[in-house]
RNA sequence: GGUGGAGUGGCCGAGAGGCGAGGCAACGGCCUGCAAAGCCGUCUACACGGGUUCAAAUCCCGUCUCCACCUCCA
């Protein structure tokens, strides 16, 4: 496989340390809101990586953080006079149900910066004695990294500390140089009081950087394969992980991947900026998560997406034609056993993740199945289906997922249903052998009034629930 | 000011020196009693101006427009 590497800036092959076992970290959120589209989005591409990873054989690691502790969840907390634990864990449950919704695998593990302390208190001590941060000098209980000490840094984000904009003038307490970062943020007098924890230099919170680095080194050791984030991301925060984790003599990871963002509006879907669609806006517009994920992961994942309405509706539509493929499929010949991909499938899979042009094959080969449904060949039709299967699993998007559940077609009425529409289709069935035209579209039409929808196949007529588009 | 990207047919969206990715929409046809679905076909595109080459959407130079990061951010 070849994947895109922020840091070489180019798409290379893509080794694993250790043959068949592959150790990602990718950084969560900051679950300061519940997650919009954008979010889930870079939750999507991690999975089709992480899925495809697997499915070539590889047993993957797969650690995605959660970060539980900033400053905009303590200011959240003053204003609601709610923990911010509180504040944070009920967005968590938020995000891990949306990621539920669209099919995004549970991480190997989860971990959350306050649940780390020690394991940063370790990290940040080793810099410290290594020469590479600092107290601050003026008694506040911060611990900064000292950027100078580290010659390499800028690396991954091309950035020079001498050419950036100096950012916000307000001096830090005791900071050395502007370039430098918190690793530790000693306890200020107006925050809440549980939100500090006791440390060698004083109580105080970790800074955001640290975090990651000493998580990736608590689950992945000290060199790991891949690590993932939104380009955002970049600089300064993977910036200061690969500073701070080099400096403490950590090899830290080989690979660095960025997924591009979802812009709104001509600007990137942000919760400062306020323009957000979450996971429930878009079932409200009548759009499934799982068409959800398909818009989220047919394009490239190093492509902007400029979010549209009529874009998603596109997908969903585009995702409706699989669906009604696989079903037709399936009532011919069953389920089937997915098997082998096809190669070109794999080939665009195996090209930096061309999850677009993966996309392109299953719709070939589902124009193959259709052929073969429409002239009742079933050995066609079976081979077209679990290679199609086999696909959309890799992409998380098989229709047949026990994770997209039923739910919309009745569950225990469905037997109910199914002999009720037998039964007026029998009837119809018996007006069209008379040529009573009247009477067949009649019971159609009840039906569609109904919310049922018939079709005349080449085996006999079939119904299904829900509008079609 | 620095850094990194992007501009592809009506729309979405891959590709990255020579063979029309794919999807959505539209139109025509096939199949249908009609419809739906499906299949076949049509719409031959690469921001602009130069250049290199037998050949450029793809490489080079220049121009324009847009985005992200440099501050919390997937």
């Amino acid at each position: 496989m070849r994947l895109h590497d922020t840091a070489t800036r180019s798409v290379r092959d893509f080794v694993p340390k250790t043959p068949g076992q592959i150790g990602i970290y990718v950084c969560g959120l900051t679950v300061q809101s519940v997650p919009h589209i954008g979010h889930l989005r870079s939750g999507v591409n991690y999975d089709m990586l992480r899925r495809w990873l697997t499915h070539t054989g590889n047993e993957v690691t797969f650690i995605r953080n959660v970060t539980d502790i900033d400053d905009k969840l303590l200011i959240k907390s003053l204003q609601s006079g709610q923990p911010f634990w509180a504040i944070a864990y009920a967005n968590r449950l938020v995000l891990d149900a949306d990621y539920g919704a669209l099919n995004v695998q549970p991480p190997t593990y989860e971990p959350l910066a306050t649940g780390h302390i020690p394991e940063i208190h370790e990290l940040i001590g080793e810099l410290i004695a290594g020469g590479h941060a600092y107290v601050s000098a003026e008694g506040t209980g911060d611990v900064y990294f000292d950027v100078r000490t580290y010659p390499g840094y800028g690396s991954l984000s091309g950035q020079k500390p001498e050419d950036m904009l100096s950012a916000g003038e307000a001096p830090e307490r005791g900071k050395r140089n502007a370039e430098d970062f918190a690793l530790w943020k000693g306890v200020k007098a107006d925050e809440p009081t549980d939100a500090s924890w006791p440390s060698p230099w004083g109580r105080g919170r970790p800074g955001w950087h640290i975090e990651c680095s000493a998580m990736a080194r608590r689950y992945l050791g000290a060199e790991f394969d891949i690590h993932g984030g939104g380009l955002d991301l970049t600089f300064p925060h993977h910036e200061n992980e690969i500073a701070q984790s080099h400096a403490a003599g950590l090899p830290f990871a080989h690979y660095w991947v960025h997924n591009a963002l979802l812009n709104l509006g001509d600007a990137k879907m942000s919760k400062s900026l306020g323009n957000v669609i979450d996971v429930e806006a878009v079932r409200e517009m009548g759009i499934r998560p799982v068409e959800l994920r398909y818009y989220l992961g047919a394009p490239h994942y190093r492509s902007r997406i400029d979010y549209s309405d009529d874009a998603l509706r596109e997908g969903a539509t585009a995702y409706r034609r699989i669906e009604g493929f696989v079903q037709r499929a399936v009532e011919v010949v069953g389920p089937g056993r997915p098997k082998a991909v096809p190669p070109a499938f794999a080939a665009a899979m195996n090209d930096d993740l061309n999850t677009s042009a993966a996309l392109a094959v299953v719709h070939d080969t589902i124009r193959v199945g259709n052929t073969a449904l429409a002239e009742s060949d079933e050995t066609g039709v079976r081979a077209a289906l679990t290679e199609v299967r086999a696909m959309l699993g890799v992409l998380g998007l098989d229709p047949l997922d026990e994770a997209w559940g039923g739910g919309d077609t009745g569950g225990d009425l469905k037997p109910v249903v199914d002999s009720l529409v037998a039964l007026a289709l029998e009837q119809r069935t018996q007006a069209r052998a008379r040529k009573d035209w009247g009477a067949a579209d009649s019971v159609r039409d009840q039906l569609k009034n109904a919310g049922i929808q018939v079709e005349d196949t080449p085996a006999g007529p079939r119904w299904t629930v829900g509008e079609q588009h």
